[in-house]
DNA sequence: TATATATAATAAGCGTGCTTACTATTCAAG
DNA sequence: CTTGAATAGTAAGCACGCTTATTATATATA
């Protein structure tokens, strides 16, 4: 079972996860973006005046780290934050002419970083790649069955 | 260029890691046990003894994080750290009792999630995945040849 | 011996995720 | 209108990574 690896899959998924990020916010670090801030100014560019709420969901992370990731990226001026004048609730978020500026660079700065990763990796093994991990994430988003499925609200615990 | 899907390979990456960890770390979370303390306890098991600077090159984090890692996992009674009597700097750290039984435990559950993930993912695929994944590792780690880039004031801030 | 450098570990403080708990606002029922 | 549930966002505090700086010890060299 050594032989193809698996029993690593989890080492290698982690260590290649984080060398891509670390090289990426190395290459970032002159724009002062990390890689989270960029995950959230990609959905931010595709859809202006998302609500904070909405990129929780995009960004499958919890609205409480949407909130101070755009704190952080609002002090830095990639983002603004805007009032919905039908719901005194929500915040709107927006990209400032600065990152509209960035844009385009910081996205061919994180291609270079994947082509980098994956030099001598064939055209047919990079498909492989790409169609391994779209069906691990989809596997893992799914078969999310294990429990916590029920939000449960009033009752105890 | 879509349809190869090179542009999302950071974003891929980045959340079957997540979810990987996530699932783990759901399984284990019985045992109190962290995704990145399993890490740190493969070596420890590997390599009783190891001194935490050791522990920190081949994990590839630094020493500081290693040491707060040990602190929750010697109050979480996984490891035991020992004063050695040739260097009084150093320490080193064995397993406990504890953790030598949870061992095979956990690793047969790291493996659960790992094949989880790969349901419908054929026996060449994998391994091409795996190789793929140990080429963008090597890579990555390998090509660290880029400078920092040093902050510029006129486009930013 | 005395001093300088290197190494092992830790301290302080930050970024980004989390859980739990809270406020403000909206909406649904009565 | 009043009450109660749901929703949007935030606060506090923890885990685990980081950078920078400090302490203790070991080792090399003048």
């Amino acid at each position: 079972m050594v032989s193809d690896g698996i029993d690593r899959l989890g080492f290698l998924i982690h260590d290649v996860q984080r060398l891509m990020r670390k090289r990426f916010e190395t290459r970032a670090s002159g724009l002062g973006l990390s890689s989270a801030q960029w995950r959230l100014m990609v959905r931010v560019a595709k859809e202006e005046g998302v609500t904070q709420a909405r990129l929780a969901e995009l960004l499958e992370i919890e609205p409480i780290s949407v909130s101070r990731l755009v704190d952080r990226m609002e002090e830095g001026g990639w983002i603004e934050r805007r009032a919905d004048a039908a719901d005194r609730r929500v915040r709107m978020i927006f990209p400032t002419a600065k990152a509209s500026a960035a844009y385009a660079e910081v996205k061919s700065l994180a291609g270079e970083v994947y082509e980098e990763s994956l030099v001598g990796v064939s055209p047919e093994d990079r498909r492989v790649l790409i169609r391994a991990l779209d069906a691990m994430a989809q596997n893992l988003a799914d078969g999310d069955t294990s429990e916590k499925v029920e939000p449960k609200k009033g009752a105890a615990a």
